[in-house]
DNA sequence: TGTACATCAGTGAACGCGCGTTCACTGATGTAC
DNA sequence: TGTACATCAGTGAACGCGCGTTCACTGATGTAC
């Protein structure tokens, strides 16, 4: 039953995209290896001829996210002026919500404090992750000639890593909403 | 070996006060009844003795955090001017970390995501108690004759919220210091 | 107030369950000649 | 190019482990008379 390089690949693929989608959503903890292997339709004992531990799926698994997630923010600030580019990408992240089926979650806000109990090397792949973000964000107001664009930037990002964190515990739609729009106009406030 | 009221009670406590601590250091999934019942000095079986189920516990152990922290809130701000209010509030908030042993924990920024895949009592709870922290800031800000003290109020609980939690996620001290840092001169510059 | 009984806090072992991981096995694919 | 063998992706059952929870039991405490 051996598959051949491309189908094997192809399978790699797929489990990696599954754990994505079911971690952001779920959580880390409570998504179990059946349960990726089961969405990319493998049985379970497949998982180690792919990966050497569960671990090492959430790092690639984090790592294609981030990805996917500025290949998105990229796409979006595309041709835009500076204002319109922080603009965009603030209210698509702050769109972002698991009721929303399908729209593309950041890792830092979906996940955030499970992370902090992760191994070292996943922790910095999300630090990576999140001064991508940083850079991205600070070039964009470099360009507009704010001053302390770095720290404005830091700002910005906890600012939405908060909201959508808050937003997502609340069980309420109206309040996540609430909490959302409030930290779109905080944010934009002084920038826009 | 029945044990007299007082006694009943105090053992109680002790089994909230630790598991509070456990959840907002470890995690809500990470820490077992058996964990908090060994740091209680009780046999693991004693747990249905006090609490229903570990849900129970939870809700009971946040709520006692979340009274926890307003009373500090309230300590640190008595006596003081709005703008000294704000500052030390958000300067306490900033402060707290898990490396700093003795430092008391934000539910919200400590459990954050996890919060997401609790029942919706735990959720109400906490949101119940984000808007507490809302009405809190937003009195100071009012008093400073702050426009729109309502949305600026939402946005820096999320900047507070989103700051902390990502402090805690970076595995390096100096990363985690400017986060904090940066967060708190983001959120005062146009307050103070 | 004193006694006889019911209550129940704490004990320590056990339950079922789901988890991450391992294993022997299969047969199509890849490789070496 | 064709053949003979090694590789290894996928299978399905099993492993040990820790979890939340249950249980029968003990004996000091609380209650009723």
């Amino acid at each position: 039953m051996r598959k051949s390089r491309a189908q094997t690949a192809e399978t790699r693929q797929r489990i990696v995209s599954n754990a994505s989608r079911l971690f952001l959503t779920k959580g880390l903890a409570s998504v179990g290896t059946r349960d990726i292997m089961a969405a990319s339709d493998v049985v379970q004992g497949g998982f180690y001829r792919h990966f050497e531990s569960k671990e090492q799926l959430i790092a690639e698994a984090y790592q294609a996210t981030v990805d996917h997630v500025f290949a998105m923010f990229e796409e979006a600030i595309d041709g835009k002026s500076p204002k319109d580019a922080i603009e965009a990408i603030v209210t698509m992240y702050l769109s972002q919500s698991p009721t929303m089926s399908e729209v593309d979650l950041c890792p830092l806000s979906a996940l955030g404090s499970e992370l902090k109990h992760e191994e070292k090397c996943i922790r910095d792949i999300a630090m990576l992750g999140h001064q991508r973000f940083v850079d991205l964000i600070k070039a964009q107001l470099t360009l507009l000639g704010l001053p302390q664009a770095r720290i404005v930037a830091m700002g910005v990002i906890s600012s939405l890593v908060g909201a959508v964190t808050l937003a997502g515990i609340s069980p309420h739609q109206a309040t996540a909403n609430e909490i959302l729009r409030d930290a779109r106009e905080y944010i934009l406030r002084d920038i826009i």
